[in-house]
DNA sequence: GAATCCGCTTGACAAAAGGCAAGAAAATGA
DNA sequence: TCATTTTCTTGCCTTTTGTCAAGCGGATTC
């Protein structure tokens, strides 16, 4: 079996298009692999890396005015994987990307992504579909912060990427959740 | 002076492109207007606006579990306003989007925009960085959101979207902060 | 002009979450 | 293995926010 199998089935997941285009655009993205708490991507760089994860758990993060490691996102297997700012619009990363455990995938480069943009149509729709699904998913994420409580919002985060609980310490969820450490873990001890 | 000149500048300060396509562009765009309370889209129907706000103060809105308003977010002047779900993956919303005030603007379907972004390449850009920039602004709201009081919070909308104090109701911003009505009563007291 | 409705404010109390510090448990490393 | 560091839990008390109910003033309506 084709080890981009999964990237290939992905695409088609995502957007209406042949096997075989399908098959020449995962055929573009080269294999690369994160030990665990190494970075994609660091804040002051520019980032390059348009990928898809397909095994292991990642995290984007910052730093708050106290200095703080705030967690934005967990990424887990089976999703795209880039800092938008920053790679599409060429800047400087505010946020960094870890990996948290081992991970694997496929990556492409902005130059390389153009190139297909611009060689394969269809690619042009894959990359609006993974624009909307993330845009979607931190609308929802913002509509879920704000009107539920920060056991509701533990609750939803353990449905939606249970392998998190089994990866990430404590503190990189509670500051995702916007609570702090000690809060948490009395939360976790009324289940 | 062209009716659209508005646009056109706004599209100009989207994406790096000649005059004469920004105007070409903005020519595609048919004027819209909107009276206060009036429903841009209303939850159930497919959206085939894409509206470029010229003039006035728009929000998005949906029903929580307990039937309650809750507004998702505030356009002011000056931005594109859709709802991008429905309107790029056609289906039905679940949002409204509702004027605050008596609203100007120019519109385009989904038809006419992808015959845009066919004959124009340089819209294809400008759909991208749209996109692209209300991810960012999402982002960032929902950081913003996480890590702060209701005040900080308060304050913070009050710096972004000044328009909104004079024009909106103390209860759809209180439901976009994430509060209820007394609390944010009380907050604006102690300022 | 009285009755009604709506938007907003306020008070009294309850619940949720945070701050801080001490300590237990687990991971790391020599 | 033992020592050290990091991670997690817990107790005590404070702050923030919510709930519920009452009240106020302006607009609307009949």
């Amino acid at each position: 079996m084709n080890s981009r199998e999964s990237l290939k089935n992905f695409i088609l997941k995502v957007v209406q298009i042949t096997p075989k285009d399908a098959q020449e655009i995962a055929d573009a993205f080269r294999p690369i692999e994160l030990e665990e708490k190494e970075f994609l991507l660091q804040e002051n760089q520019v980032s390059d890396d348009y990928l898809y994860l397909e095994n292991g758990l990642m995290r984007t993060f910052l730093y708050d005015l106290e200095g703080e490691e705030i967690t934005i996102d967990f990424f887990i297997e089976d999703n795209i994987v880039f800092e938008i700012t920053s790679f599409f619009n060429r800047v400087r990363s505010e946020a960094n990307i870890q990996a948290i455990t081992k991970c694997t995938g496929f990556r492409i480069s902005y130059e390389e992504l153009n190139t297909l943009f611009h060689d394969k149509p269809a690619f042009r729709d894959f990359g609006r579909a993974i624009l909307v699904k993330e845009f979607i998913a931190s609308q929802k994420r913002n509509y879920g912060m704000i009107n539920r409580t920060a056991k509701e919002r533990y609750q939803n985060l353990l449905m939606t990427k249970p392998q998190i609980l089994q990866h990430s310490p404590l503190k990189f969820i509670a500051s995702y959740l916007g609570v702090t450490d000690s809060t948490l873990s009395r939360l976790r001890k009324n289940l």
